[in-house]
RNA sequence: GGGCCUAUAGCUCAGCAGGUUAGAGCGCACCCCUGAUAAGGGUGAGGUCACUGGUUCGAAUCCAGUUAGGCCCA
């Protein structure tokens, strides 16, 4: 049937005279198919030669600055979506900066240390990763960062990422390091670093904290026991009766820790009398707590709120201090008695209740789980052999209410797999509540954030929020892989060491040889010779083994980069994250940049959403629904992902589905063939040479010029408040409307039937190479790829050689024309009715194409002044053979489309009375006959 | 459970200082063209503006609640 067709076609065209050779049909090398996995990488590699990123630094040195200081993702693993989507607009924003003439640098960099990538070397170490020491465990985990950098760093730059890949920033890197104990220090000398304990998860039989990521959750049967803790105070409107409140634990080791007895602010408390004594137990679980205790019958006395009961005393089974009942909101109705014993040292909730009202915080559980000479009692015991003895004495002392063991689950450490137990240890804190210099670290944060401009605005809110609940930082990490927390302990006296002058040492030791040197070197050689403990003289210490969270790694970037780095300075114009980073980067950075310099980091913080699908669910492996963007990339290419980034409004959930890409790539079709009809186009166009001058142009080649302005104007503004999905949509519409529905498609005649050199060609070629030009250049920050590839084939004489070093366009006043445009969107409405008529006459196969069409028009008198100076632009408005116009008295328009008169040219196939005129040239009209005469001559 | 945020055609987005029949592009259906051709043009169908209640002469737009979803915490 294929080839039938072909050979229909030939015979038609050896028919008669062939006029094909004598139109100025589209001629380019640019292809429609993009091919963009294939020659994307070509284009890379391009960039790559010529060092596009210097370049680009060079041409616009000297000029207004603008640095948008990248996040460090962490180095492990593939980039997902969410990294791609991050890492493209930031670098959408610096491309588009750049072309407005700033002198952008962008540094990439990488978070190398943390537990994840521990764990992760730890898991493939497998059944040897007991048998290593810590300076193998850390040379593992640098090599598995440093891997991961590589990978991800190829991953950015095959999106199109333009930045310093050369030279990225690695929080590995000793002198980055060194940057934490300096940031650490300014901290300290503000008195705002201190050492308090805090429970952790921790393994007795291992000895080591565990991350929840190092807890595998099993069942394990725990005894479960009722306890009366009998009040020092009377219950209020009871007084003169001795009651007790009922506590439910399943870990009784806990109990000799007890500083609290926690209740429900709001729940009510039933006061009974039960089996010789007076009780206090929650009511919603009063049914459940009697039976477990054997206690059926009772009689009540009272009942009251939680909130009552607060302040009241209790007896501590063993210790001389009271047990304090007090409130909480997270005493829950699920299991128990409603009254919840608090142990500071035992628990994270414990742990919050026991800050909230400045409770003490015993530990009386060593390293390898056994109870210390602070709980004489059972001194040395295990704690799974002390449970039955606690239990037991309770019972002796006549506290016990019930026994009995439940199933639930509960943590077990992922190494040794046996049960683990929260346990207070020393850790380092950064206390944003201390005073110094008459204020606070808080305080201070909550006023710098007033002078940041947060994009989307409301985002200072959530900053805010924040700020105002966040508890002491944690800074310390019972691990191997980081930057060590660089304090020492006297040997003799026990005393904790970290002066500026340790810290000096320590910062200069980091600086020099890495951190690897703390744990390679012994204290006293990072100290010195002869350096003695301030307080009893001894010369040996112990270092320090915790290393610091890997937030304040990352959060000390600004000082690590900003001020490290060549042409950089603090603070920087941008900081461009995932909403997450509210409590992650934004605010550690804050934290550090305010307690070192007392300013935030950054002028402006930019967030997006997170990748959801497109049925808004978020994406995971468990769902299914997880797209690679290095999938897309091979199968779509980079730039359709980039369109994906450039179309949605990243400031909520950031949709990505099959369906979504399908569309996208249908856009980005419509914007590629766009580009290849003005190029093939414009083959003939000698740019400087050719050009018509706007004020002799013709008058619909100045519309679309206009209307071309409009355009430059709104993607600028769209640009300059980060609101790409303006750009992208404005773009497409122009190319899917005012040019391939309208401009292009009534110009096609001109520019394929009027004379090559004609005024009017020339005319329409002069606005098409102003549109193709703009449109590269407004598209060039997000279709990269696209955009160069376009440059390249266009690329005039004198214009930069790759359109990453070409500028902005800009508005050109001269070519707007607003009075102009009103008067073509009359028009152009008038041609939504003409069209709607011809259509009719098709669906009556009176016509085929509208050039077989003339249409009659009657239009009120007021249309005259608007329509008369332009009549002969009608037929090329509708795309028909031919227009009249007539003035009716009414308000009324009316459209008549009939047949043609006169025969087809078989040139420019509009349908004249002319045709047949010219004996020589048979089958033409008049307007093509000079056209072919010159041609022929 | 708390804080912040979101919900408009199949998809991506407009509209929202409250005011005529809620818009655009894409997709879809049908038609045309075969000189942008694995292109191009035309016409058309598609929406209880998540739900409920309230304020108002009037609500997609303001308020409250509900549901679903996202981020962060608990």
């Amino acid at each position: 049937m294929i080839i039938m067709e072909q050979n229909s076609r030939r015979i038609r065209s050896e028919d008669g005279m062939d006029y094909r050779s004598t139109l100025n049909l589209p001629r380019t090398e640019f292809p429609m198919k993009a091919d963009l996995p294939r020659r994307e990488p070509e284009i890379q590699r391009f960039w790559k030669e010529m060092d596009i990123y210097r370049r680009v630094l060079d041409k616009n040195r000297g000029r207004p600055s603008f640095i948008l200081h990248d996040g460090p993702p962490y180095a492990n693993g593939d980039i997902h979506l969410g990294t791609a989507l991050n890492k493209i607009l930031k670098d959408i924003i610096v491309k588009y900066k750049s072309m407005r003439g700033y002198f952008c640098p962008y540094v990439p960099g990488w978070d190398c240390h943390g537990q994840p990538i521990e764990h992760e070397v730890e898991k493939r170490l497998g059944e040897d990763r007991g048998k290593l020491d810590v300076m193998e465990v850390r040379k593992r985990c640098r090599e598995y960062a440093l891997h991961f950098v590589e990978r991800q760093s190829s991953q950015f730059q095959r999106l199109g990422v333009r930045g310093d890949f050369e030279n990225p920033y690695l929080t590995l890197r000793p002198a980055y390091e060194a940057v934490n104990i300096r940031v650490l220090g300014e901290l300290a000398r503000r008195g705002l670093v201190y050492r308090s304990r805090k429970p952790i998860h921790w393994c007795p039989r291992c000895m080591t904290a565990l991350a929840e990521a190092e807890l595998e959750y099993r069942e394990k049967t725990s005894p479960s026991i009722y306890v009366r803790f009998p009040l020092l105070d009377p219950v209020p409107g009871h007084e003169g009766r001795e009651a007790a409140v009922v506590i439910w634990t399943t870990t009784p080791w806990t109990l000799p820790a007890n500083v609290a007895v926690a209740l429900h602010p709001e729940m009510e408390y039933v006061l009974l009398e039960a089996g010789g004594s007076v009780l206090l137990v929650g009511e919603p679980l009063l049914e459940g707590a009697l039976r477990d205790m054997g206690l059926e019958e009772y009689r009540e006395l009272g009942r009251l709120p939680g909130k009552r009961l607060e302040g009241l005393k209790a007896r501590h089974p063993w210790r001389e201090r009271p047990s304090l009942l007090v409130v909480s909101e997270f005493v829950t109705t699920e299991q128990g008695t409603g009254a919840v014993h608090i142990a500071p040292g035992h628990g994270e909730e414990d742990y919050q209740v026991g800050l909230e009202y400045g409770l003490p915080l015993p530990m009386p559980v060593d390293d390898r789980g056994r109870f210390t000479s602070e709980t004489p009692e059972f001194e040395g015991l295990y704690i799974d052999d002390a449970n039955p003895r606690i239990t037991a004495d309770l019972r002796k002392r006549g506290l016990l209410l019930g026994e009995g063991e439940l199933s639930h689950p509960y943590p077990h450490c992922w190494r040794c797999k046996g049960p683990v137990i929260f346990r207070a240890t020393p850790q380092w804190f950064v206390g944003v509540d201390r005073e110094y210099e008459g204020s606070t670290l808080r305080k201070r944060c909550l006023e710098a954030v007033e002078g940041v401009k947060w994009i989307p605005g409301w985002n200072i809110r959530r900053m805010v929020g924040m700020l105002e609940s966040r508890p002491d930082w944690c800074i310390s990490r019972q691990r191997a892989w980081g930057v060590p927390i660089p304090a020492f302990y006297c040997l003799n006296c026990g005393r904790e060491l970290m002066t500026p002058e340790t810290l000096r040492k320590a910062e200069e030791l980091l600086a020099a040889e890495g951190s690897d040197a703390w744990f390679l070197r012994e204290a006293e050689e990072i100290l010195g010779p002869g350096f003695r403990c301030p307080e009893c003289g001894g010369t040996e210490w112990r270092k320090e083994t915790d290393i610091l969270d890997v937030w304040f790694e990352s959060g000390v970037s600004h000082e690590a980069v900003l001020l490290q780095w060549e042409d950089h300075y603090w603070p920087c114009d941008m900081y461009l994250e995932g909403s997450d980073q509210h409590r992650g980067w934004f605010q550690t950075s804050l934290l550090t940049a305010v307690g070192t310099r007392g300013e935030p980091p950054y002028r402006s913080v930019l967030t997006h959403g997170f990748v959801v699908d497109g049925e808004g669910r978020k994406m995971s492996k468990s769902l299914g629904n997880v797209i690679s963007p290095l999938e897309i990339c091979d199968r779509l290419g980079a730039d359709i992902l980039r369109l994906w980034v450039a179309a949605a409004d990243y400031t909520v959930d950031i949709p990505a589905s099959g369906e979504i890409f399908d569309r996208l790539v249908e856009a980005y079709r419509r914007i590629r063939n766009t580009l290849r009809f003005l190029l093939g186009n414009l083959y003939d166009f000698r740019p400087g040479e050719d050009d018509v001058p706007p004020g002799e142009m013709e008058e619909l080649d100045r519309w679309v010029l206009s209307r071309l302005q409009r355009l430059v104007s709104r993607c600028t503004q769209a640009m300059d408040s980060y609101q790409l999905h303006v750009l992208f949509h404005s773009l497409h519409n122009f190319c899917a409307v005012d040019l391939s529905a309208l401009y292009l498609d009534m110009r096609k005649d001109c520019l394929y039937t009027f004379a090559a050199g004609s005024r009017a060609r020339r005319s329409a070629q002069t606005a098409l190479y102003r549109l193709l030009r703009a449109i590269t250049l407004l598209m060039a920050p997000v279709l990269c790829h696209t955009a160069e590839e376009v440059w390249q084939a266009m690329r005039a004489e004198g214009d930069p050689e790759s359109v990453q070093l070409a500028d902005w366009p800009e508005v050109d006043e001269g070519l707007q024309d607003p009075a102009l445009e009103d008067v073509f969107e009359g028009l152009l409405r008038l041609r939504e009715q003409v069209t709607k008529a011809i259509e009719e006459k098709r669906g009556t196969k009176e016509l085929g194409t509208s050039l077989e069409a003339m249409v009659r028009l009657t239009l009120p008198r007021s249309w005259e002044e608007v329509v008369e100076p332009r009549k002969d632009l009608l037929p090329t408005l509708f795309i028909v053979s031919h227009v009249e116009v007539r003035y009716g008295s009414g308000e009324e328009i009316k459209v008549e489309v009939e047949r043609a008169p006169g025969r087809r040219c078989s040139r420019c196939w509009n349908y004249r009375p002319s045709v047949g005129s010219d004996s020589a040239h048979p089958e033409i009209c008049d307007r093509c006959l000079p056209v072919v005469k010159a041609a022929e001559g």
